[in-house]
DNA sequence: CGTTCTAGAGCGAACGTTCGCCCATGTGGG
DNA sequence: CCCACATGGGCGAACGTTCGCTCTAGAACG
């Protein structure tokens, strides 16, 4: 328990018999110009004192940290620790680590977290946090102070954009229902303030009046992005438009709500009711039925943020905007279409199941083969 | 884009006019001995300067950086993420700030991220991965270094420990589904190396023997905490143990892939097998059918994890063993028991739906009764 | 044998703070 | 009138590095 105080690199020096200065070069720095001998004895030094270089006092003369800023909306939500996690990664691969402020409900503490990380001089910061899209004063302190890169509309602009192009994102999911012959489409969406939630939902009217349809307000039900909101909404939406055959839901998470409000309805999915939703969560082919959903890159999109970040804070000059990173239909059991070849192979392994679990005799041989083909795909992912 | 370089505390002083270690008493010391005119010049350079203070240099002189290291398995997971925002929350409650590293799957990369962590000079470190549970280069540099609090075994020890009883946790869930009268009852556990799946586990054969049932070899399923791990699990043990009535699942996420593998072959939930579950992850109650779970406290043990450590930063005594977090069944649909008054209560609002939905006439009544109360319990938490 | 290189190591300064101590001025009391 | 003391502010040092320059000794070379 009694811990020791961190040994310097004076105390190494020392002990090798060398000047601190010297003993820095072999340690840390690269331009090596120390023979070999002394060099041996320093490191020997430094392994018995089991030295540990402070990182510190290296950022205080060299004016950088080494560390980017990540100030994110509660990573609570599946899809966003997905961006987040995606982003710390690539930014350790680079030399870097992540200082993480999670944005309390409501966001209003979005300008004390950035205003802690300015102090803490991260070298950039990145803005994953879509309550913050109006705050004007974190806006301020992202263009001053630092080199920045932000997932979703900064007031103001001048700080570069990154993100998936969602209106793609609403029109793909509509044009998939719609194709498949529903015409009463209802929507279920984040909170309209939202530009992901505008922009989603302009593609869904875009692909709605390409079909010759007329978007009706009774249609559309904003939400919250959590099971509670999309299962409060679906209800509202049931009440509203009884005969409704197909939604479109602006998230997975939310999608979790849908599906749970229209099983509690008796609405059957697909079969009653088709549900098309976005982001393609780990988890959303496992759902009952296997959702069907516009896959958003949002792990890609974390580590694109860290790119362009790393490159801002090298000097170079980043354009504010760079191209939207595609979205893809993933079809699975969800909407009622029958799945595309890249879903059942890159997700779902076994054959379709009917909505309704009633085993034939062939489904069940088929089932099983590809019971064991799965258990080779296994994983070793952990927690806990 | 010309970004300025920051402003020392040395310009604001020689603007206001005094010395920098002046200025530096108002702007950041506490004690004040300075005259309300002076400061207030003192200020009014700052803010006209737009000067941040350099905590890297402060962080320098104090040996101290006010930032905890927090070394996570991937908070993909969204168990773990519960756990690390509200450490991270629990944190800048307390002032301070969060480093991340989150492991790469496999855990090979622990003492790298460790070693990083303490180069920067955290105060402290929460380890919250098992796969570093028989590190024990993680666990030498945690004990050597730096104060740090464990979500995990830390072989050696050394290391104080946070966490809920997991014993408990399998106890009750078996004791639940005997109760319901199954007596072929299954499980999916975790990786056999991780203590909490060993503990579980026990908790789980406790029970069984309590009620007089050996439990058997056909009956455990090792699983990986993942949805496909899980579903593939399931297939296995439905296929040694055909007879099985009731599945225990050692986290919700796998319990999604319980669910859908259940679904895919044909078996109802909760009429045909039972499920219970750990964790209570924020949808569970949304699933399909809503997860009966044993919850366990995880935000409460990252918050708790924190506590205990700014403790033992401070240099108070911190026992290595603190009481295990209690855990709570909470009862829904999945296990096939009629709800709790608690779960009806704090979680699903409606009356319980039938497995299959079919409508009757008074069950849809009180369906649409619910769906007004439940339209009051939105939230306003936000993402993307 | 003298000059020029070069390898090896040392040294001073700087990064932006905090901390403790010292100094000057003024104020009140005996 | 002198001393003690409080108030306001300055000053040097330290935190642990990096960086660039200087110094020295010996090798290479003509």
């Amino acid at each position: 328990m009694a811990r020791r105080r961190y040994v310097s690199i004076k105390e190494v020096a020392a002990r090798a018999g060398v000047s601190f200065q010297t003993a820095g070069k072999v340690l840390n720095g690269g331009d090596v110009r120390v023979s070999a001998e002394t060099q041996e004895r320093i490191l020997a030094a430094a392994a018995e004192l089991g030295y540990r270089p402070n990182t510190i006092a290296r950022s205080l003369v060299q004016r950088a940290t080494a560390t980017i800023g990540l100030v994110a909306s509660d990573a609570t939500d599946v899809a966003i620790a997905q961006a987040s996690v995606a982003a710390e990664q690539a930014a350790r691969r680079h030399g870097h680590s992540v200082l993480v402020g999670h944005l309390a409900a409501g966001g209003a503490d979005g300008a004390d977290i950035v205003r802690t990380l300015i102090e803490r001089r991260v070298d950039g910061i990145i803005a994953a946090a879509p309550e913050v899209e109006e705050d004007t004063e974190v806006a301020e302190l992202l263009r001053r102070y630092v080199p920045a890169v932000s997932l979703q509309a900064v007031p103001g602009g001048g700080v570069p954009l990154v993100g998936s192009n969602h209106r793609d994102t609403g029109r793909l999911a509509a044009d998939h229902l719609l194709a498949l012959g529903h015409t009463s489409i209802g929507t279920v969406t984040g909170p309209f303030r939202r530009r992901v939630t505008r922009s989603r939902l302009h593609g869904y009217e875009d692909a709605l009046r390409a079909a010759g349809l007329e978007p009706g307000e009774d249609l559309v039900t904003e939400s919250d992005w959590t099971p509670q909101g999309g299962a409060t909404a679906t209800r509202l939406l049931l009440e509203r438009s009884p005969g409704l055959t197909a939604i479109f839901v602006h998230s997975d998470v939310m999608a979790i709500g849908v599906l749970s409000a229209l099983w509690q309805a008796g609405r059957r999915v697909p079969e009653d009711i088709a549900v098309v939703s976005c982001d393609d969560i780990p988890f959303a082919e496992f759902l009952t039925p296997p959702l069907t959903t516009v896959r958003v890159p949002l792990a890609e999109t974390g580590r694109q943020a860290v790119e362009l970040l790393l490159r801002s804070i090298a000097g170079e000059p980043v354009p504010e905007r760079t191209p939207l990173l595609p979205v893809e239909l993933i079809v699975r059991d969800s909407c009622g279409a029958p799945s595309s070849p890249r879903a059942r192979q890159n997700q779902q392994k076994e054959p379709r199941r009917p909505a309704r679990p009633e085993r034939t005799s062939t489904e069940k041989a088929s089932t099983e083969k590809a019971s064991t083909e799965r258990a080779r795909t296994d994983q070793t992912k952990e927690r806990q």
